[in-house]
DNA sequence: CTCGCGCGTTCACGGAGGCGAAACAACCAC
DNA sequence: GTGGTTGTTTCGCCTCCGTGAACGCGCGAG
């Protein structure tokens, strides 16, 4: 994953931004000012002037805690509706094929109803469940792969891997 | 916890062994010198000479590492109403998602029931037994992650890591 | 101690709405 | 034609959320 370099003082908002979204950064410190200070484990400092080797060195660590931290890796989708992941592979339609792409872009994250009807349907929205119909076709091309389309009631679709969703607490 | 310091090179073997028992660790690397690069987060290195406060610095945030190590992060709540605590996540509906977001800004202090009240139900809350289901609900939702809400009676309500899931697992 | 009360917990119920999925029909590529 | 893709309808489950009621428990009064 891309390190971001951050320079402080200077870019406090941006580096909070990074923070919230989990973006590993190195920051920037001239001589003579405090660093920012935080136990994140993807965020390191170094002092200025560095040798360039020092900067490339805490960059790597931070790259490569990033990488370990998403625990698997996101799976491919070609150009040609190609779908690989786990070694295996499935061709998706032109409509999956666009919904996967969000899904994708945003992996393990919600994307909304609205997100996804706008992707697959760019000329507008066909019918109202066009969009139910397609998930649960998607659901089932994807299960094979290992990977599982959640529902978030009301908000949206999220993809992550495995089927094992084992227990949902029930209303009483 | 106490952070050891390490000089390097010439003290590989204690390096290795304190590497080991996990042991918070910072690495003394003089000029001219590659440090000894990993991903282990208790673990890093600064560039001689240094000013004090630097070191100090490092120190400081490995000491915090290593303490906050033992107990848990804090949950995070994101916009969508996805709650995520030890690797794990549920979708919460509006109501719960509202009620969660001053628990976790609040998270093991007390918040008090009208505060939850006015939370929950900006425009007025409709009825004297609401708050109280949601928070029945809002528990048996959490208990998968890990997560309890205490009561503070006559006082309010108190979020903070829960009990083990050996407790809660069954139930007739 | 025992009772009553305030406070909190939990269950059951039902309406409203979100979502799942099968079945069907039209269409397109080969 | 054959098989795959897409849109539509329809039915029904499940979730969400407010309401009412029963129950448990600590604490002060008697």
């Amino acid at each position: 994953m891309k390190v971001e370099l951050v320079e402080w003082p200077g870019e406090e908002e941006r580096l909070t931004q990074l923070r919230r979204d989990h973006v590993p950064r190195l920051v920037l410190v001239p001589e003579g000012m405090a660093p920012p200070l935080t136990a994140d484990v993807l965020e390191d400092w170094i002092r200025l002037p560095a040798v360039d080797e020092d900067i490339r060195s805490r960059v790597r660590v931070l790259a490569d805690r990033a990488d370990g931290a998403d625990d698997s890796r996101v799976p491919e989708l070609d150009e040609n509706g190609l779908l690989r992941s786990g070694g295996h592979w499935v061709s998706l339609p032109p409509v999956e094929h666009r919904l996967m792409v969000v899904l994708l872009d945003r992996y393990r994250a919600v994307v909304s109803r609205d997100a996804l009807a706008r992707a697959g349907w760019p000329e507008g929205i066909p019918g109202r469940n066009v969009l139910d119909v397609h998930i649960v076709r998607l659901r089932r091309r994807l299960a094979p792969l290992g990977l599982a389309i959640r529902t978030v009631r009301s908000r949206g679709y999220l993809l992550e891997e495995g089927p094992p969703l084992s227990a949902v607490a029930s209303d009483g």
